[in-house]
DNA sequence: TTATAAACCTAAAACGTTTTCGAAATAAAT
DNA sequence: ATTTATTTCGAAAACGTTTTAGGTTTATAA
């Protein structure tokens, strides 16, 4: 079924069929109803790659995630898919694994498939930015999230980290906490070193001095790192009473290790995450953690997309915006 | 950039220049050479919509998830990834929430746009499968994943629920335990029957007297629910010493109550849930699961995909087939 | 009645590919 | 030199829409 044979069947033009789906208005109410009767009768829907060809718009977004079994990206991913479906468009998911030439791959993919937008969270090889360049030089929107490159001009929507870990790190000082370890990532990304500047930055403010050696990186972000860094400041006999974890995981493992070795939490030990992960409120004792809300930063990112792509046609300059999104404390058993 | 600019500039014809990218026999290696070179030289990609409307193949296909912050269904959905990648597939992720309305607008947007083929697991409210019908009417192809409609002819994924609920329960038996109580989900998906059935069997086969008093639904699945679940058999003073849950989070709930009440576990009761969350390690005492392997069934949903399209392109029959994915018993300090 | 305006309609081009079918050029065979 | 076979090329149609620019009909005004 095609307008073609709708147009055919009606005994009317092809355009007048187009006009109609199309809400134009100089086509009559009579022949309007006949199309439109028979196309509920027959349940025609159009063609929308020949409507993409013909109108450049595929309707389709790129929705580019380090990985798909993250807790926060899930909701990253949640959030797109509410705001899209909205709109009525259709997003393709790829994941990077933290490759750089994986995501190379998928912007070149997506950009050949004619996407609408592409909203992509840099993987943590990624130095290189000609990929995202090219995005832009195709005409095509790009929306930069959670890790970023400050190098390329585009929207961003991130999370306040610094403002999250200073939070952290501060509740843990109201909590009488002198000496706290902080379990950072990577020592490249953005996020991690914002983090880290916030933790510092508490430490500041309230006096206390910053002492190198309870800084410790956990590069992959699971709980065996949290454990074991945990258990090697022990056997340097580096003493600490609060403990704050660049991730959920990595604090699941710290309390692992401080249950094992009997230590009080909070009381001689207080920790706290960062992600607020499902798991967190479901162990014993339930962790502290920043919560970032990612659905809601997944319905901003769609929306930055949205916004820019109406400036867009309608002739307006696009304005870049970058939404920083605020978190919360989320205070449980742990501290 | 087009095939008629490339043609133009090079002074050969759309033609030839389309064959070439299309690896076609009848092109001298000489213009070969020349147009390949051209095409790197500039980076042109072949515009894929274009090529779909000629071809009616759009490199895509569409995963439909009941949602997508359950482990399962984030693994299946890695699963998908992977192999699509692999085959130059592109896949757009919808969510139905669990809303048959969702699903059956999710499944004529994507026969709109055209793809080449949808995996669906159906929502619990689905009960009408006409819409499954219309894709098949619709010449795309259909796998069926999880909670399938077995009155619709096409390939299925699932696990064998059935034969995992057994061996938990056969596991909780040989563990000596003889009042087990099942937290069953919902009454009508297919899933949560098989299931239940697979509990009764076990004690059957065991010559345990089945005990209707012993089965209550969780039909959320939250934790909530086997907290509930469990404090009402205490009240009403059914003694029990097994408990087998429908989902993790129900099981982690069973154990939050027994830990409240001070229940040894798992020497008064022995607890096991279903899916392996990834928090089921974590928590303490870290709960016995069966395993299901969601990564391995997304790739299997993919390669049957693509096996159909192998089939139906190369004229042969395609042969539907049910792939039932045995899961693992995982074993930790709840049993 | 005729001129003018408004309402309704359509032909045709365009989007960028793929593929069929036949033509031209070259090589091989007679 | 002519025929035949082989290799290389290209014209044109087709995929199903959208949209421009103009044409035809109907209503309104003179």
């Amino acid at each position: 079924m095609t307008l073609k044979r709708i147009s055919k069947a009606l005994g009317v033009s092809i355009t007048t069929v187009s006009k109609v789906l199309n809400n134009y208005g100089d086509v009559s109410d009579s022949t309007r109803q006949r199309v439109l009767d028979y196309v509920k009768k027959t349940g025609f829907t159009p063609n929308s790659i020949a409507a993409s060809l013909r109108t450049k718009e595929s309707k389709i977004v790129g929705l580019i995630l380090p990985n798909v079994n993250h807790y926060f990206f899930n909701n990253i991913l949640q959030g797109v898919l509410n705001s899209a479906e909205k709109a009525g468009y259709l997003v393709v998911v790829l994941t990077s694994e933290e490759s750089y030439e994986l995501e190379k791959k998928h912007v070149e993919r997506l950009l050949n498939q004619k996407v609408d937008g592409i909203f992509i969270s840099l993987s943590e090889e990624t130095y290189n930015t000609q990929h995202l360049s090219s995005i832009i030089d195709s005409n095509v929107i790009l929306i930069q999230y959670d890790k970023i490159s400050k190098l390329i001009d585009s929207s961003k929507v991130v999370i306040d980290d610094r403002q999250a870990a200073y939070l952290a790190t501060q509740h843990l000082i109201k909590r009488g906490k002198k000496r706290i370890v902080h379990l950072r990532g990577p020592l490249i990304p953005q996020v991690a070193i914002d983090r880290f500047l916030g933790y510092k930055s508490a430490l500041e403010v309230s006096g206390i001095q910053f002492d190198r050696s309870l800084v410790l990186t956990c590069p992959h972000g699971d709980d065996e790192e949290g454990f074991n860094q945990l258990k090697s400041l022990h056997e340097k006999n580096i003493s600490f009473d609060g403990v704050f974890a660049h991730a959920d995981l990595v604090a699941v493992g710290a309390l692992r290790y401080l249950k094992r070795k009997k230590i009080k939490i909070p009381h001689d030990v207080a920790v706290i995450g960062f992600s607020n992960w499902m798991l967190s409120e479901k162990i014993t004792p339930s962790l502290s953690t920043v919560d970032q809300p990612g659905i809601l930063m997944g319905e901003q990112i769609f929306e930055q997309f949205a916004r820019e792509r109406l400036q867009k046609v309608s002739g307006n300059p696009v304005q870049y915006q970058t939404k920083i999104i605020p978190t919360n404390l989320v205070v449980r058993e742990s501290s």
